[in-house]
DNA sequence: GGTGAATGCGGCAATTTGTCGCATTTTCAG
DNA sequence: CTGAAAATGCGACAAATTGCCGCATTCACC
C-alpha cells in the first residue's frame, strides 16, 4: 500500500459542497480514515472557518456556482498559502481544470470520486510525469461538453451569447446544459 | 492592429507536433499572424532548438510519439524559465490537463483549434494589459467534424472502429460522414 | 422608472439519431 | 485457396434532439 504519505490521525480537513447529503457521507467516510472534518456549505462559510482556523488539506467543490467556487482557491491561499486544495465537481471540464491548477488547487477531480480516490489526489508528489496518456478520444458527446464549457467560460456564463458564438439556438444551449456532464 | 496583446512582431515561436501536414499549416497560419515559427516532430529536436534559441512562445502537441510529450515541459522551461508554452492535443483529458499546467504549461487546449483561439491561449492573463481576445470559437458542428476526422484517421479509416471509440451509432457517423459541407 | 438584454420554460414541427436487418466486400488466418 | 469474422452501405421506422415560436421574469444600466 503504499500508501498515502498523508498521515491522517488528526489532519485537519475541510469539506466545501453546497449538497448537504453529498457533503455529510463524504465527511464520515473521510472521518472514518481518521481526518478532523469540517464542513462548508458556502463559500463565505468556508472561508470563516478557514481563518478561524487553517485546515490543512481542503475538498472543494466547484458546483456552488460556478466561478465563485474557483475564486474560493486563492482566497483561501491568502489566509494559508499551506493549505492543499483538491477541486471536486460533478461538471467536470478541461477549461475549469485548467483555472483551478493555475490559481493553485493541488488536484482536480470529477465527480463521481470516492474518499480513497480524492486522498489519492492529495498525495500527488512532485509531478510524475510518468503519468500514462489517456490514449482515448474523447466521445463527441464529451468533445462538445467541454467546448461549450470553454466558450461559456469566455463569455463569463453569459448563455444568450455563448449560444450566439457557437451558432446554436439558445433554447438547445440551455438544455444541453440542462443534462447531466456527458461520459466520454 | 486588434487586439491580441501578443506583439506579434518578430516573436519567436516553436511549434512541436509529429504530424507535419498539421504542423505545416499552423506554422504558416501563425507566421501570417507575424511570428517567427520554427518547427519540431520530435521531443529532442524541439529540444535542441530551444537550446540553440531558446523561443519566446511554445505551441506543444502530446501526440508524440514515445513517451508522453508533458516532460518535455518541464526541460523547456529548465533550458529558458520564461519560456511560454500552451500545450495541444487531440486527446484531451482533464488528467493530462492537470499535469501540463503544473508542469508549467500556460495553459491547455483540446484539439482542434485554431491559430486564433491558441493565441487566446497565450494571451490569458499574462500581465499584459491585455484586451478582450477577438477570437471566434468553432461552432459545434466544426468540432465534431474536425474531430471526426481525427479520429477517423487515427483508425485508418475504420469506419466501425471510429464510431466505437466515439461512443457514437455506426450508421449516425456514416451520416455524418456522408454529408459535407460543414460550416464553421 | 424605463429600456434592452438575458433567462427559464412550454409546446410543436422538423430534423437527426438509434436500432434492426440484410446483402455485399474486405481482411486474414489456417 | 477457403471459410469465418469484421467492415461496409443502405433502407426503414421509432425515439430523441433541435429549431423556433412565444411569454413572463429578472437583471443591468441610465
Amino acid at each position: 500500500m503504499n500508501g498515502n504519505d498523508i498521515t491522517a490521525e488528526s489532519s485537519s480537513l475541510l469539506l466545501v459542497d453546497d449538497d448537504a447529503t453529498f457533503c455529510r457521507v463524504l465527511a464520515q467516510a473521510l472521518t472514518r480514515r481518521g481526518f478532523a472534518v469540517s464542513t462548508a456549505h458556502t463559500s463565505t462559510t468556508a472561508l470563516q472557518i478557514a481563518q478561524a482556523d487553517p485546515p490543512e488539506y481542503v475538498v472543494l467543490d466547484l458546483n456552488l456556482a460556478g466561478d465563485s467556487g474557483l475564486m474560493l482557491i486563492p482566497e483561501l491561499l491568502t489566509v494559508e498559502p499551506a493549505i492543499r486544495i483538491v477541486v471536486l465537481t460533478g461538471y467536470a471540464s478541461i477549461a475549469t481544470a485548467v483555472e483551478a491548477i493555475k490559481l493553485g488547487a493541488l488536484n482536480y477531480l470529477p465527480k463521481p470520486a470516492d474518499a480513497d480516490q480524492i486522498l489519492a489526489a492529495f498525495a500527488v508528489n512532485g509531478g510524475d510525469p510518468a503519468m500514462p496518456i489517456n490514449a482515448r478520444p474523447l466521445s463527441i458527446n464529451r468533445l462538445e461538453w467541454e467546448h461549450i464549457q470553454r466558450v461559456l467560460h469566455d463569455n463569463d456564463g453569459n448563455i444568450s451569447a455563448t449560444a450566439r458564438q457557437l451558432n446554436m439556438h439558445r433554447r438547445t444551449l440551455q438544455r444541453k446544459l440542462g443534462k447531466r456532464p456527458v461520459k466520454g
